[in-house]
This record gives C-alpha cells, structure tokens and sequence, in this order.
RNA sequence: GAUCCCGUAGCUCAGUUGGAUAGAGCAUCUGCCUUCUAAGCAGAGGGUCGCAGGUUCAAGUCCUGCCGGGAUCGCCA
C-alpha cells in the first residue's frame, strides 16, 4: 500500500468530477502531477502541485483550482483538513488514525510492505561484475558488485523478475597471457627455478596453486609438447580455477549470479553467434567496410589507416563508427559483446542494466546504439557507472600496485573490515560519486559508520520486544495480537513522526527502483533510524513515554505494534542491500 | 581536441526525477547515563548550492557558455 499513489487517485477522482460539473474543461488533459511528503512539517502530511501544473492548460488562476480541490478533497472521512497554499499547493493533513491505520498494514502485509510498486512481473537482466578471469577480485572490482547485487535486490522489491548475469572475458589475448603465466607456475611446480616473472605476464602468487594443480594432474607431460598444444589445455584449466575463486570471492560478500555466459561459448562448438548478430545488423543496413578516422589526440606517427568492418553507431548518437572486426579479420571485444546483447535480446529481456566501473564510460555510447539497433528500439539499456574506490589508511592514501601483484584484494577487505560495512559503506554513496574508502574508519564501530547505526536501531528495537515479555507477564507478541492493539495510543508526536517516515518507504523504493539508484535506500534507514533512537532517548527523559510500560500492558501493546513495524522495515531495507538485520549487537 | 562524471556548511556527503524558509554526519560549543542497550539523544553556530546567462507560476535540480578536479578516447579487455 502506498499512501501518496492513494492520495494522488482521489485527486485524479476529483479532476475528473470537476471536468463532468463544467468547473474545468472537459477536453482538458490531465498532465502529470505530484502527491509527496512535504519537506516542511508545517505543510501538513502530503502536498499536491496539480493545480499548478493544470493552471496553463486549463487556463485558469492555480489557486482557484486549488480551492475547488480543496472542496472535494476535505470531505474524505480520514482528512482533517486541506489547505490552499502558497502559490497554489494543496496540503493535506491528515487525521491521526490514518497513522495509527498504517502500523496494522505494515504488520499485516509484513516484509511485502512496499514491495512489488513498478516491476509487475517483467524480466530484467542485470549483468555486473564481469571481471577478467585472470586472477582475484581486487577492492576495484567490489563496489560495483555490492551495487549490481543491491540494484539486483531492489528491482526483485519492486516486482521485477531479475536475472543476474556475469559476462566471462575468456576469449582475449589476456585470458593467453594467464595460461603463459600459469604454465610458468606449472614449471616451476616441476622444481624448475623459473627466475623472475618476465615482463607481460602476471606475477601474482595465486597462480602458483594453479601450477602446481597442473603438475598433479599433468605430471610432466604438457611440458614435452609445443606450445600451440598445452596453451588451450591450460588456458581452460586457469580460466576454470580463476573463476572458481572469483566465485568464492563473491560469495564472501553474499553475491551470486544466476547465468555465467562466457564470451569464448559464442563462437566455439561450431556456431559464431558474432557473426549471426553482425548480419542482423546488415540486414538493418549499419554494417560497412570503412576506415576510421584518426581521434584528434592521436601522435601522429603512430597513425595507419586500416580497412575494418564497422558498425554505424553514429546513427545512434555515438561520436564515431565502431569496429567489430579487427584489421586481420578476427572479432573486436565489441563484436563479441554485441552478440552477447543480441543473445540477451533473444532470451526476451527487454530491459536491460549493465553496471561499469569508470574506465568504461567511452563504452557506453557504443553499446546503447548496438542494444537500440539489434532491439529496433523495443529494448531498454540503462548503463551505471560506478565510479573509482580510492583507498585510505587512517586518512593517509593507500597505494597498491597491479604490475607488482601487490594488491589488495577483495577478499583482504572482507575478511578485515566485515561483510556488512564493505556493503554498506560501498551503498552508502551515490554511484556516479567516487568513494573514500578508509580501512581505519570502517573498521572502528563508530557512529561514523552508518551501518552501525542501522543495525543498532534493529537490535534495539529486537531488545525491547525481548524485554517486554520478560517484564510484563503474559503479554503476547505475535504479530495477530499487536494487529489487534489498540493503536489509537499512538499519539505521541514523536510516535506519529516514526510512522510518518515508516509511511514513506513504498514511495521510495519506488523512486529509487525506478531511478536504478540503490543509496536512496541506505540514507532512507539512517533516517528511519534516527527517529527510532530519538523515540527511545525521549523516553529516557519522559518515562511515560517509553516503549515498555510495566503496569500497562495495553499501551504496551500499542508501542510495541510500532516497534515491530518499523523492525519490518528496517529489515526490509537491509535486505535489500544485503545487510544482515541483527537482533543482537556484538 | 572530444566525450562522460563530479563541484552544495570548515570536512565527507544527501537533496524523493522542477516545488514552498536547501538538509544529515563529522568537527566546534552547551546539555542529558540510579534508566526499555549512552554503540544513543537534545540544542547552538556554520551557505552567493563553482561562475554567468536562459527556460517558467516555481531552478541546487532542466538548457547554453565558461572555470576547477577526475576518468576515458582506432584493432586492449
């Protein structure tokens, strides 16, 4: 149930009778308008601009519509009143029960409460991570994990059905250099002193483990062939090994994919699905053999002309035509991620997330006009880029070295700071913001670490119902008995404040599934928190105001209503950026 | 040279798709633990929303041009 889309039908009803009564034109297209929360508390419960925004339309003064509204607005059974403000906002205030009404639908409707607003059942693809398999997942790679994964979560919320996708890169020239690398290992597992690591090829220790897995099962025998033999046998045997860490590494930060499509499976067993999808694209007529021209940054000497195959993006909005196939005839990256799109395309998805990191926002362009293209429009690619993690040390910069092998990885992250901080404080920020990460201050378990703070209104909130058994005997706190709580007891400002902020999840989630922005909900807890901990401080200060009242089991009950609907809540929003809800602090 | 992201309080950042008097945390100052968890709360000070135009009933939000910081830029992935 969403209060505001409820408040915004009975204006919309209004509008309606006013165009049958002749007070607004009957022609009159009602353009879209807002129901919201007001910023200000002293303009009431829900502020209405439609009558600024039919003003021009309907060619009329927007206070008189207002007023006219307002008649058949204030006549609703649960407004206290409506009032005409300032250029012409309707304000709503509502009467107490309103408030009081909506803990028994959270309680009844329970973790579905704001759930299910905009997906209506529709498939979405959400591809994220999609790291090189070529070795660990460094902190680089894990912010845009814990977003895909949240964005992933929030959209199964909102009543998308969601498929999480991983694309493998295992059909490079980086995934030949991994295979030289681990076959290095492999030798050196055969007790060969292997020397220093040659430059261009990874150097990191996670592939001794590789090697020496080769040599248990190989023996010595890949080392008595030429290398156009064992690189595929060992390229395969890394990649899977890579992947499988790659998978755990994930798994310590609670992500897992459904599909893992791997970019060598479109052009292996005897299909080329590249090529399917290039003369899908012909037959549209953007396919062309052509040269580029040089980018005007571009050293001069360096520059060749080349023939390629090229894709005419330009039609879409990109800068240039893109190549799909290189000079010597083989397929670009993009070529193979335009077929993977294709596919995607064919499993019937028709909306379509990819998240990147930031140095493949020059990407972008390209991969719209080839989702625009293949889909004729029909499909919808929204990209989010998330943008660079820089790394802190207790407020020093903290460098790390990829050429070097000395970075920090994933996993040193999690197993330092914890699963629940790493995801919150990498939600805890909008996308398109680079991030601060400082190990100092995520590890302290302060108030500087929001996740805590949340947590702590959850287990507070799970303490007090805990003590409220123990205190008053034979209350019964099940979620059928608070239903029938008297509720009307709920009329403590501070009361109704918390309900007012329970109240506006649903639309929230909304904006923030639809806007594909999983941070709006990480600020919404802190918020929902904060009004949790100052009801409890008010009751420090005011006993008759604390949540458990010894010899009154009645208000009691009605307290604790609350209390469990905004524990549902709270939880609620921790799920969804796959933070635990604890009932107990540490 | 071009594209994308960022610019809001001393610092780190929100700002509900254009709403009314721009918010929170940290830091500073003043208070609150005999208490349902002080891992908390209340209050004060702190602003030319980078700059200049434009669009309209209304702009931190949209458009244009500058300034500053970052990322990227034919066949790498």
């Amino acid at each position: 149930m969403n209060l505001f889309a409820e408040v915004a039908a009975r204006v919309t009803a209004a509008l309606e009778a006013l165009k049958t009564e002749g007070r607004l034109p009957a022609d009159l297209v009602l353009p879209s308008f807002d129901a919201e929360p007001p910023r200000d508390v002293g303009h009431g419960d829900v502020a209405i601009n439609a009558a600024l925004v039919l003003a021009k339309p309907a060619k009329m003064k927007p206070r008189d519509i207002a007023e006219a509204l307002k008649a058949k607005l204030e006549t609703a059974a649960d407004v206290e009143r409506v009032d005409v403000a300032g250029p012409g906002f309707l304000n709503i205030t509502f009467k107490p029960q309103v408030w009081q009404t909506l803990v028994r639908t959270i309680l009844q409707e329970g973790p579905r409460f704001g759930a299910g607003s905009i997906g209506k059942g529709e498939k979405l693809n959400v591809e994220y991570v999609s790291a090189n398999p070529t070795g660990p997942m460094h902190v680089g790679h894990c912010r845009g994990a814990v977003f895909g994964d949240a964005l992933a979560n929030l959209l199964v919320f909102a009543g998308y059905e969601v498929t999480r996708e991983y694309y493998i890169n295992d059909a490079g020239g980086q995934v030949n250099v991994l295979a030289r690398s681990a076959f290095l290992r492999y030798r050196e597992a055969l007790g060969e002193d292997i020397g220093a690591i040659p430059e261009g090829l990874y150097p990191g220790e996670y592939l001794k483990p590789v090697g020496a897995a080769l040599a248990a099962e190989h023996g010595a025998s890949l080392r008595e062939i030429p290398e156009e033999r064992w690189l595929p046998v060992v390229r395969q045997f890394a990649i899977s090994k890579m992947l499988e860490m790659i998978k755990d590494d994930l798994a310590a930060l609670n992500i897992t994919h459904e599909v893992f499509f791997s970019e060598a499976s479109l052009t292996s067993g005897g299909q080329d699905k590249v090529k399917t999808a290039i003369d899908a694209l012909r037959q549209k007529g953007l396919i062309y053999e052509g040269k580029l021209e040089k980018p005007k940054g571009h050293d001069d000497a360096e520059w060749e002309d080349r023939l390629q195959t090229l894709f005419k993006s330009t039609s879409f909005g990109d800068d240039e035509d893109r190549a799909l196939q290189k000079s010597d005839g083989s397929y670009t990256y993009f070529a193979g991620d335009v077929a993977y799109h294709y596919d995607k395309l064919q499993r019937g998805f028709r909306h379509l997330i990819n998240v990147f990191g930031a140095d493949h926002v020059g990407y972008i362009p390209r991969m719209k006009a080839a989702v625009a293209a293949l889909s004729g429009g029909e499909a919808d690619l929204d990209i989010k880029v998330v943008q660079l993690v820089r790394l802190f040390k207790a407020g020093e910069p903290y460098k790390m070295s990829k050429r070097a092998g000395t970075f920090v990885t994933l996993r040193d992250v999690v197993d330092e700071v914890g699963r629940d901080p790493v995801r919150y404080m990498m939600l805890y920020r909008k996308n398109q913001e680079t991030l601060d990460f400082d190990f100092a201050k995520v590890t302290e378990q302060s108030k500087d670490n929001p996740v805590f703070y949340v947590q702590y209104a959850h287990a507070r909130a799970a303490s007090v119902m805990r003590n409220a058994t123990e205190q008053i005997a034979g209350l019964n706190l099940s979620v059928e008995a608070l239903q029938a709580a008297d509720l009307t007891l709920l009329a403590d400002t501070g009361e109704i404040d918390l309900i007012k902020r329970l109240a506006a999840f649903p639309k929230l989630v909304e904006g923030a599934a639809s806007a594909h922005e999983p941070h709006r909900i990480a600020f919404y807890l802190y918020d929902l928190a904060s009004a949790l901990h100052t009801q409890w401080t008010r009751g420090n200060d005011s006993p008759h105001l604390r949540f458990i009242q010894a010899n009154d089991g009645v208000a009691t009950s009605a307290r604790l209503a609350l209390i469990a609907a905004t524990k549902t809540v709270i939880k609620s929003g921790l799920e969804i950026l796959g933070v635990e809800a604890p009932d107990v602090m540490r």
